[in-house]
DNA sequence: GCAAGGTC
């Protein structure tokens, strides 16, 4: 009876950690014909029973191994008509370039007992595992099959999990094969449906894909819906009144209570008692503690929205650069959802790595010195990788120049994460003045602590407010009305786009960045610099209409560092074509809504609830977007109308 | 020539 076990991990990076933790260092590496990142660690390990001392051949496979396609005589655009690639037959094969990796699984399984996955715990991992499952089968009918239970390559981990697999679970498995289903038939169906109709309208659509995908209308939908918001926009006037004070050389501004108002002539009556009054009275003084947090652990979301804020590199160009990081091992694995370290988790040693650094080096070491803290954590958990966090010190110098600045963000993320709270003093004296209260607030921060190494937010302490008591009673030095318009909103940000993403369950970490960069490439949407834009810390006031406010006239945009200027979507005559077509459709959910991605993933979680099936899910989706087919097709004059758009622009 | 999901 050989006694082999065959472990499969999800990427070769895991593969090769998990055989070091589990050999104990102690393996034979042996290549792969056809494929130069593949390796099989050959090693011994002993298994809880019933399977004991074991030879182990731990190997890996990259991502998925097979893809879904519609059946040979589908696949040609003119095959048939799009309408029906909602039936036609497709068929599960190994990708062109994934051959030679199932072959040596089918090969390896054929002398191994057991097979151990060892892919992400996450729902495409678990799919992943069950494609790894069926190349060991064509192997080994009789293979016994177990999956190891992991969130972190710590080495304690991973040997709990090699001793205590559990089973593929094969709920999740069926949730992906059905979105992967759906993906396919709706995304070929409309892409074709709409660029062979478009086609054949003639103007300036001739050479181009107008493709349709679940994540890519809707993202597209939300730079649409900004788009009209800002159109639409009426600015309207309001007026406040602000009330001044000098003492001791210091000018104090009081805010009004009411904050502002849209009609001027109850302002200027309200004013009026004020000057009436003449004495304003100290009724409230308060001097408290305040702290502004440490941020959290770093996930994909938020590196993918930092990176354009803070550093002014694009989504796509960031997941670049942390993936280029990751290989070399500068940095843990860019693709999380996760911002809570585990308990277990050394941080301290991490720290210590960058303690030889120019620039942070000294802060890191204060840290080791007594000035650490166990980082807060979030309610975000994808139990498969740990938060974005340095892995090893690499010199700034030695990198390229928006590669050390991602880096140089990720470690000082993460050295702000292991630091306490900023803490600080707010004062806050409220007046009454005639039938008015105004307050005005103060702070001084008293130690900076994690904001030392963390350039990115600010929090400075305002002017010092001069000493009032309470119940005193003084004149102020001015007091007047003011006048304002609210202003609207701007074109949407990438930041923005990708929280309304995140929000809306539109795509994963990994493939926000690409759904964006495609309806770039489609010519959808473009972007642009948004003018006399400066750096921000996202403490833009804005007005209770859904406008920012502009005081006054002058704008409350301060300077700032950071290269460059925002950019900003604007959806192409083509975009808003398309969406402001399928709204007109008349039908609840349009293409262009994120409500049936939304859809989509509640029933995805069903399917791993056990409460809704595969084949149930699969065809009530499938008629509920067949009915928004065919009524686009009857009513030709939607894509028509998309067409002479573009022709007679 | 289509999608979205993995990863290199």
């Amino acid at each position: 009876m050989a006694r082999k076990i065959l472990c499969v991990a999800e990427k070769p990076s895991i593969a090769k950690s998990v055989a070091q933790h589990l050999s104990g260092g102690q393996f034979n590496t042996h290549s792969i014909g056809g494929n130069a990142f593949i390796k099989n660690y050959e090693f011994d390990f002993n298994f809880s029973p019933p399977w004991g001392q074991c030879s182990v051949i731990m190997t890996s496979v990259v991502g998925h191994l097979t893809g879904l396609e519609f059946a040979q005589e589908y696949r040609k655009w003119n095959a048939c008509a799009p309408g029906q690639l909602f039936d036609a037959p497709v068929e599960t094969g190994v990708d062109k370039d994934k051959k030679a990796i199932a072959a040596n699984i089918t090969s390896q399984a054929k002398y191994a007992r057991a097979l151990f996955i060892w892919t992400d715990c996450d729902r495409e991992g678990e799919h992943i595992g069950s494609e790894v499952r069926q190349a060991a089968f064509e192997g080994n009918r009789t293979i016994e099959v177990k999956r190891a239970q992991f969130s972190n390559t710590e080495r304690e981990h991973i040997i709990r999990a090699a001793q205590n697999p559990i089973n593929l679970d094969d709920l999740q498995v069926n949730a992906v094969a059905a979105r992967t289903e759906l993906d396919l038939r709706l995304g070929a169906a409309f892409t074709r449906f709409q660029t062979l109709t478009l086609q054949t309208m003639g103007g300036d659509l001739q050479d181009r894909i107008i493709s349709y995908g679940s994540c890519q209308f809707p993202t597209l939908g939300f730079v649409v819906d900004r788009y009209f918001r800002v159109q639409k926009f009426v600015p309207e006037k309001f007026w406040s009144i602000k009330v001044m004070h000098k003492r001791e050389d210091m000018e104090v501004t009081f805010s009004w209570r009411r904050h502002r108002l849209f009609d001027r002539a109850s302002v200027v009556t309200m004013f009026e008692r004020c000057l009436t009054a003449c004495i304003a009275k100290v009724t409230k003084l308060q001097k408290k503690p305040t702290s502004k947090w440490r941020p959290l652990p770093l996930t994909t979301v938020e590196l993918q929205k930092l990176g354009s804020m803070y550093l002014r590199i694009d989504s796509q160009r960031v997941m670049k650069i942390a993936e280029e990081l990751y290989n070399k091992g500068w940095i843990s694995y860019p693709r999380t959802e996760t911002d809570t370290f585990d308990k277990g988790m050394d941080l301290k040693k991490l720290i210590e790595k960058q303690g030889q650094d120019q620039a942070w080096g000294g802060y890191a070491l204060t840290l080791l010195r007594g000035g650490f803290k166990q980082p807060r954590g979030g309610r975000h958990n994808d139990q498969a990788h740990p938060p974005i966090h340095p892995v090893n010190y690499v010199a700034p110098s030695s990198l390229a120049d928006d590669e050390r600045r991602v880096y140089e963000f990720v470690v000082r993320r993460f050295l702000a994460c292991c630091s306490e709270d900023a803490k600080g003093e707010s004062t806050t004296v409220e007046i009454q003045y005639g039938d008015e209260a105004f307050s005005a607030n103060g702070l001084i921060v008293l130690e900076r602590n994690y904001l030392d190494v963390y350039p990115y937010e600010k929090w400075t302490s305002s002017q010092p407010l001069p000493k009032f008591s309470l119940n005193e009673t003084f004149e102020p030095t001015e007091a007047n009305v003011t006048e304002g318009e609210t202003t609207a909103q701007g074109y949407l940000t990438e930041p923005e786009l990708i929280s309304l993403m995140d929000a809306n369950g539109i795509g994963t970490d990994a493939t926000m960045a690409e759904h964006i960069a495609k309806i770039k490439e489609r010519e959808y949407v473009m972007t642009q610099p948004r003018a006399g834009s400066a750096q921000t810390n996202g403490t833009t006031s804005r007005g209770g209409r859904g406008g920012r406010v502009v005081r006054g006239g002058s704008s409350a945009r301060g300077g700032g560092g950071g290269g460059g200027s925002v950019q900003q979507f604007i959806p192409t005559t083509l975009g808003v074509a398309l969406i402001e077509g399928y709204n007109g459709i008349g039908l609840e959910t349009s293409l262009g809504k994120p409500f049936l991605r939304k859809e989509m993933e509640i029933k995805m979680k069903e399917i791993c609830a056990g409460t809704t099936s595969r084949n149930d899910f699969v065809h009530e989706t499938l008629e509920q977007y067949r009915e928004i087919f065919v009524r686009t097709q009857q009513q030709a004059g939607v894509l028509k109308a998309v067409s002479d758009c573009i022709t007679f622009a």
